[in-house]
DNA sequence: TCTCATTGATTAACATGAGAATCACTCAAA
DNA sequence: TTTGAGTGATTCTCATGTTAATCAATGAGA
């Protein structure tokens, strides 16, 4: 029954010109009721996982040549910037933060503490943790890739719209913070 | 004189039940002409990148076990699936069609032909191409991956209802179709 | 026919994503 | 005090992202 409300739903497909070949049988809406729509497998409805990854890569791709330009990328821009705003922090905080993998942030730490952007010594407090924390040369990087940063998402919001960039970020948290059924990040 | 312009933006910010902790200091809206707002550079707005990399890390998490009690990645749930629904497609426009750098699918075609998911042959027109198709085993893969997937998105329409995930698959198209000023993508 | 710019695909090198295993440290219970 | 479970970080391994360089094939023009 779950599945009939998804057919049901892709009458909202377009038509899309069948430019494959195969397939063309679509049975008589006779049988309703123990239809299994095994059809609309080659009829998918649009995905919201690729929908939001083109959006993404559509973003990121304006990003991208003023973070190359100082030769930073996108994810260690990501932790320079979370460090900045947070100040210091222990790994598992800024990972959370700056939506990058435990041991990602790892690696990147090592780079970026090489590269003079960051400082990291552990806690004194918990020898377990490791605080992470922002030096100058990483707020040079920040106060030099922010007003063009800025500018881009200016540009966003004079396209696309401010109040609709607000809706879209609102929709976006709310779709992040939505605990489905089979959640299976949910251990248990 | 730029960041003037963002910040006077940053007022359509919605109160948003503050579900965050801290940085509940707006400075009074007094110093707004000749305010250098170096602060607003430690109180930044929502970001579009990140808020589309955490709902699109969200919406993955529920498929991810899925996918992965089959053996297959999201890259190549993403490769199969367009091959089930397009029928046989050249190198390019299947990197296109499942959002996947050339690179990158030259890779997975050498481990998912390996598998036995996919066939690859040269193009009889044009010997630079190179010609995918699935085959019966890759279209199992699909056969049984589907149904779950399909249960998921039903979960996500009933607890974020079926038009405001449409509104969003609808902006998000929006945005992907953006051409901005310092586009660097634009090439011509 | 030959040359050469173009196009499609591959390779190379580095960085990150993702999951599992391991190490180091903490803390509470025996 | 010692053990052992739990937590934070690291390491390992494989797959993919990203860019640049390279290779192979095509096609138009000299």
């Amino acid at each position: 029954m779950l599945i009939n409300e998804i057919s049901s739903l892709s009458e909202h497909t377009k038509p899309m010109q069948n430019k494959t070949d195969s397939d063309a049988k679509q049975p008589s809406a006779s049988d309703t009721a123990a239809a299994k729509p095994k059809r609309s497998l080659r009829e998918p409805r649009r995905s919201l996982a690729i929908g939001l990854l083109r959006a993404r890569e559509a973003v990121m791709s304006h990003f991208r040549p003023i973070l190359a330009a100082h030769d930073v990328t996108e994810q260690q821009w990501r932790v320079i910037r979370v460090l900045y705003e947070a100040g210091k922090l222990d790994a598992t905080e800024l990972a959370d933060k700056a939506s990058i993998l435990a041991p990602s942030l790892t690696r990147m730490i090592r780079l970026l503490e090489e590269r003079g952007f960051i400082t990291k010594h552990k806690d004194e407090a918990d020898g377990r943790r490791v605080l992470l924390q922002i030096t100058p040369a990483g707020e040079g990087i920040v106060t030099e890739v922010m007003p063009e940063s800025l500018k881009v998402y200016a540009d966003i919001d004079a396209r696309f719209g401010v109040q609709r960039v607000e809706q879209l970020l609102d929709m976006l948290e709310e779709l992040a913070s939505l605990k489905l059924e089979n959640g299976s990040v949910g251990e248990e």
